[in-house]
DNA sequence: ATACCTTTCGGGCACGTTCCCGGGAACGTG
DNA sequence: CACGTTCCCGGGAACGTGCCCGAAAGGTAT
């Protein structure tokens, strides 16, 4: 219950007014060296904070960033949520956690926050227009992006990475490289096909394209795909999962016709899951730079909030580049 | 840069004082059902909310409240993270994120937040009093728990959970079953090994006890376990594995002598990861239901704020009951 | 009729900060 | 010496809300 120290408290213990320290506070140059240092060891000593309450009243300004998440317990909005969070606390901003279930309608509703973050699953894309009220406060959306592309939004180049993989396939000597690509309501299906299919062609391999699946992203997709193959006697020695669930599919078909992971078949997926490491061999994957994404997506905010300038027309999304990791499955 | 609406502006348009407004918008009862009615209208018709700046400035007190995280991107914080953010977003509070990393000190001290909910992870067990600086903010504590019990804490029943896995296998026929355990820093460890010792003793198995491993949670311990045991030739049937990830390894080792599962060892693992549903055959496990666990630690300290009590002396963990996931692994 | 209580409402100060404005001292320049 | 300019600093009014206190109106008991 002890109140806490106040700017005028440590005016009156130095003789001063509130408005030098206020201008100490906010690093004006209206105050002289003497004065300056004296008040700076003053507010050290009482371990001096500003109200946030008195100066968002003041202001009307906060150093509060809403973010905002489909799902908590996604697999990757976590790491994401580390970046920004890295990055927000660095620059001394606050971090509002909500849901999209719950806040729908009130984002931002009331003038409590500085800018919005929205880290949202891709797949269920949303005009995010439709959900901010204010048309003023800046937002940038982070893995998922805006279907309107009115905010700046930071998405990984899936694109590359389906490049990497494929040229990674190529690399260690594979000809018959099918890819199984999953559902095309999500935009970044269509991309990392293209990566597959420009790795394929820039090898010479472009009469081996051969593109399957096309249904959810589930171990199912993978499998019934290679026992097609399998069935309908078609070679081939590798395959490119559009993620590491239908890998999965792929290494239970394996399995199942007696085809040897990475001998017959080498096997690359994408997402870098944690049960890519655990599940034997190993699986070769693409990882998506979560933490730098959120790191990055953090950051043009900021950027908007302290130029005040606003994106203004369209803006296309901003790509981060993939990794490949290298494992037992692939090499 | 619209200004909000205001107290006062509501006040004029009604003829009325802003105390008036006030007092509706905080439900006291000095004001007339009908002057109440008109100013709720009118309230509605201008779309009024409080200025949490405003409001915070005078009070001292707000509706927010701090979540510490130990590494948002662990395995069970994000899920735990989900219940709690239903239940503030339900009762009106806001939910202020920060990691442990870079809070250390500075943890609720502006007082800005009402309360404070760790999510941390209970092997980096820490004194939570040393890094509240205010004893008087509320403080709950789930998942891990504050080491000397100065506040609440909502954890899994780990010694229940245990329990259940034993006793489904001695259900299933199981008899000869052993249990690989981790590393005994991590209190849980001891709490596991209790369960399934007194699984065995109930069942009059209580000479069959064989408690292997001690190692850290990680597949190796499953894997080296299950090798001495063959080595040595001790005979078994089934393996209560202390996580999913000493599972892993001993599904390794199962491979690698030629056991098959369950038929010849049946295997119940703890943590219920994704991964869990993915390998084959799929591994029983225990499932703490950590969103629930969320909601709990926040309706808990929800209760502190409005009754204003402190939980005085000390206080046990809350235990939060596990629920068996019967897969091909054991039945 | 007076005294007193209850209900309903307004006046006004305070919370801690920012910011505009103005004043004095010091420093030049003619 | 008079003048303008720069550098420091204080006074005081807000920002939107809560809350104490008192006032007016109406009712009831004496």
């Amino acid at each position: 219950m002890s109140r806490r120290t106040t700017i005028t408290q440590i005016a009156e213990r130095l003789g001063l007014s509130s408005s030098t320290i206020s201008r100490v506070v906010n690093g004006e140059k209206d105050v002289a060296v003497a004065t300056r240092s004296r008040v700076l060891a003053e507010m050290a000593l009482l371990g001096y904070t500003p109200d946030p309450f008195a100066q968002g009243l003041k202001t009307g300004k906060t150093k509060t960033i809403q973010l905002v998440v489909g799902e908590v317990d996604s697999d990757f909005i976590p790491t994401i949520m580390l970046g920004i969070e890295k990055e927000a606390y660095r620059n001394g901003y606050r971090l509002l956690l909500s849901s999209l279930d719950y806040e729908r309608s009130n984002v931002a509703k009331d003038h409590l926050v500085a800018g919005v973050i929205y880290a949202i699953d891709p797949v269920a894309a949303v005009d995010v227009r439709t959900v901010i009220p204010d048309p003023d406060t800046p937002v940038v959306c982070v893995y998922g992006y805006d279907t309107n592309n009115h905010y700046r939004s930071i998405i990984p180049d899936d694109e590359d990475g389906a490049f990497q993989a494929t040229q990674h396939l190529i690399a260690i000597g594979r000809r018959k490289i099918v890819h199984i690509r999953g559902n095309a309501d999500w935009f970044a299906t269509n991309k990392r096909m293209a990566g597959y299919e420009r790795a394929m062609n820039a090898a010479g391999l472009g009469h081996e394209i051969r593109v399957l699946g096309g249904q959810h992203y589930v171990p199912d997709t993978g499998y019934y795909a290679v026992k097609r193959l399998i069935t309908e006697n078609i070679a081939f020695d590798a395959v490119f999962s559009g993620s590491d669930l239908i890998a999965v599919g792929v290494y239970r078909a394996a399995q199942e016709f007696g085809l040897e992971i990475p001998r017959d078949i080498a096997v690359v997926g994408f997402d870098d899951k944690e049960f890519t490491q655990i599940i034997l061999p190993s699986l070769a994957t693409i990882r998506m730079p979560l933490q730098e994404m959120g790191r990055t997506a953090c950051r043009t905010l900021l950027d908007q909030l302290n130029e005040g300038s606003h994106p203004g027309g369209q803006a296309e999304p901003t790509l981060v580049r993939c990794e490949l990791q290298v494992r037992e499955s692939a090499r």
